[in-house]
DNA sequence: CTCCCGCTAGAACGACCTCTCTAGAGAGAC
DNA sequence: GTCTCTCTAGAGAGGTCGTTCTAGCGGGAG
């Protein structure tokens, strides 16, 4: 963290604070200590407080986060094994830094969806970002638009869900399970594609990978 | 809430508060007035305190909550349809109830499974239950056990997740898919036994009611 | 050099936190 | 009636919370 801006090592700490114990729990004090800087500079660099360097993180997490979905699928010709060793990545690595690394948006959400409208409000907009996103990279894996997008929300909701039952289990069953869950219902997907063809988007063979 | 005992009161309302703001959030005193019960009562009734008072709550909900899920299935002769139901189910009711009645087990284990102890154990201890409860009821159903269980983890990550998304969305849409999501998997497992049906657990047709 | 200004630094404030404590209300035993 | 014991009742202690405030450091402009 010492390479940084002050601000950026501040939100960068506080995705971490958040993806480990949530917002309401998460002092400002301490996510000073943990951006090595003083409190005066936190209120200097985000004008809302608390709340406005909590918005910051899950943007910059969200941004991160669905970055690695290409990352994961693009090595897999077939888009359902590489569905099911995405999820396999995941649950490893999860477990390697002791069931904690939750993504903080979905954390926060279920936390502060009531009480903090614009946290609320952010979340919302990550999420919509994510399956906008992932929406357009399984058409061209060549799903049509509208099982691309169902696919995008089934592979989201099995994910954050999968985090909480791991780290509630202290297992990876759950990430294997809503793998295999994901993985069965894409193929279904695949299959009705290529049954019928007739779709706007499929620019290649269905489960290929882009041009 | 009035023709309760204190100690049922105050076990409820904490749920309440713990599904719309989670546990960090939720105060004892704002405990105390929503239970309608003064702060020497709770303490009186839980040694432990407020963490004490949480995980009365999550144990009492877990519950609930499984009780739902032959209520929600018994109905439906087909499986597979009635997993889709019981998702749209979820979804209206999440809908109505303006998108706070997301189960607090799921809401406390994101938030504080690595700074309370106690909780993430409880929290544990619940989901555990439900994957045993639920692995019961869908072999019952005709799965056979290895793929019972694994649709029931499927089935709750999709849930929890569907929860999350549908909370930061503000839409429907994530348990659309969840359900169709989980639906097809199971679909998956039920043809797969009924293609080797050597398994043991299978005391009528795949897919059916039991008697 | 001086001036300026973005930023650091942390003390201080009022509000609220969890939990403890004392006092007494109320029901049942005798 | 009186004694006993469970539970109610809420004030108070001690601490932490988010936020504000003033003071000053340090580097570029003139």
């Amino acid at each position: 963290m010492a390479g940084m801006r002050t601000e950026e090592r501040i939100t960068l700490a506080m995705a971490e604070l958040l993806r480990k114990q949530g917002y309401a729990a998460t002092g400002v004090n301490q996510l000073a200590r943990a951006a090595d800087a003083p409190t005066g500079s936190i209120y200097h660099h985000f004008k809302g407080g608390k709340r406005d360097v909590a918005a910051a993180a899950l943007r910059s997490s969200g941004a991160a986060y669905i970055q690695l979905l290409p990352l994961l699928l693009d090595p897999h010709d077939d888009l359902v094994t590489g569905i099911e060793a995405a999820f396999a990545a995941a649950a490893d690595d999860m477990r390697d830094t002791g069931w904690a690394n939750m993504c903080p948006v979905g954390t926060v959400t279920g936390e502060v969806a009531d009480t903090e409208p614009l946290l609320r409000e952010v979340a919302g907009e990550v999420m919509g970002g994510w399956v906008e996103e992932g929406t357009r990279y399984l058409a061209g894996r060549g799903l049509p638009e509208p099982a691309a997008r169902s696919a995008m929300y089934a592979l989201l909701t099995a994910l954050e869900g999968a985090f909480i039952l791991a780290r509630g289990l202290r297992s990876t069953d759950p990430f294997a399970a809503a793998g295999r869950s994901v993985a069965a219902y894409v193929a279904s997907l695949v299959e009705q594609a290529a049954d019928a063809p007739h779709a706007e988007a499929a620019p290649s063979a269905p489960g290929t990978a882009p041009a």
